[in-house]
DNA sequence: TCTTATTTGGGCTGGTTTCCCAGTTGCAGT
DNA sequence: ACTGCAACTGGGAAACCAGCCCAAATAAGA
């Protein structure tokens, strides 16, 4: 996996009717060496986001160790509740995976519903640098409308 | 590829059933070394522009590279969502690409939409001074009409 | 007019993507 | 525990598409 490289470029694909889509060879590439485990997680509506392990745990561990900290500090323990809600959160946002032969991704019962895409319907699959993103199709045009005029402030906003 | 002239000129080019055009050899030549990747870019309606790679990133990669080191410096680890917005940003709205044999370019899914031209339709190749745009025949004559009424004060304006 | 270069059209090939079928697993109801 | 239904998995086959190449047609130049 090219670690320093973005994952960038869009693709069409469809979901066929027993919620299985073939991911781009590119894509799954840059993403993993062959054979390794992803991570596909709801993130945003109308979306799911497939990531490498290793950089998903990063990610996370991240965060969480810092919890976990706090916790044992006895820092939150006021907020129950709060580290509940996260846990539960934590459970059903992500999920290991691996793809089938022909690099194909059967979305599991619960990332459908959250997806909310039929069988048969037009996804779209977009590299988001550090990850790569499965759209609705629908999703995807109104994602960009609001966010396409931002683009040149965010660039300077992340380059500066 | 002579960085100080001006690309200038217009071409009549028929897209063909399998969305490919022949680039006129002279802009090649103005735009790239033989082999060299170009930049396909969604910039306005009806139009993609073509851009040489390195006078691209003078436009936007230089912040892209900007984005890309401190990520790995794991300087923008809170930030991933911008980051990954960015990305789908990037995603969609250019897209590296070679030239194939007789410099025929063969325009990607995606940019086809864009662009909006069936197969067999004409294009209007054209030279826009610092890259080369590839036009969809009734938005370049919308397009001048629109703009040429400008064209001296655009000069003034630039040259004084 | 003849030669050369450019543009356009189409064939072929190998890799992707999609479709289809069969075996398997898991669950529920009897 | 057995049976039947439904969903999931895997693999093969067909369809599709992009890249590579060649050849005809057209334009340009000598």
């Amino acid at each position: 996996m090219a670690q320093a490289d973005f994952i960038l470029g869009e693709f069409k694909r469809k979901l066929d009717e027993r919620y299985r889509l073939s991911i781009p060879t590119e894509f799954v590439e840059s993403l993993t060496e062959q054979g390794e485990e992803l991570i596909l997680v709801k993130e945003r509506p109308g979306c799911l986001s497939l990531w490498n392990s290793n950089q998903w745990q990063g990610k996370l561990d991240a965060g969480v160790n810092l919890v976990r900290a706090k916790i044992e500090a006895g820092k939150l323990a006021g907020r129950v509740a709060e580290v509940q809600l996260l846990g539960r959160l934590l459970s059903t946002r992500q999920r290991q995976i691996k793809l089938a032969a022909k690099n194909r991704l059967s979305i599991p019962e619960g990332f459908r519903e959250f997806l909310k895409a039929e069988p048969d319907s037009e996804l779209m699959i977009t590299g988001a640098a550090v990850c790569v993103e499965i759209w609705r199709h629908d999703a995807w045009l109104s994602s960009l409308e609001e966010n396409i005029p931002q683009f040149q402030g965010l660039l300077d906003q992340l380059s500066g």
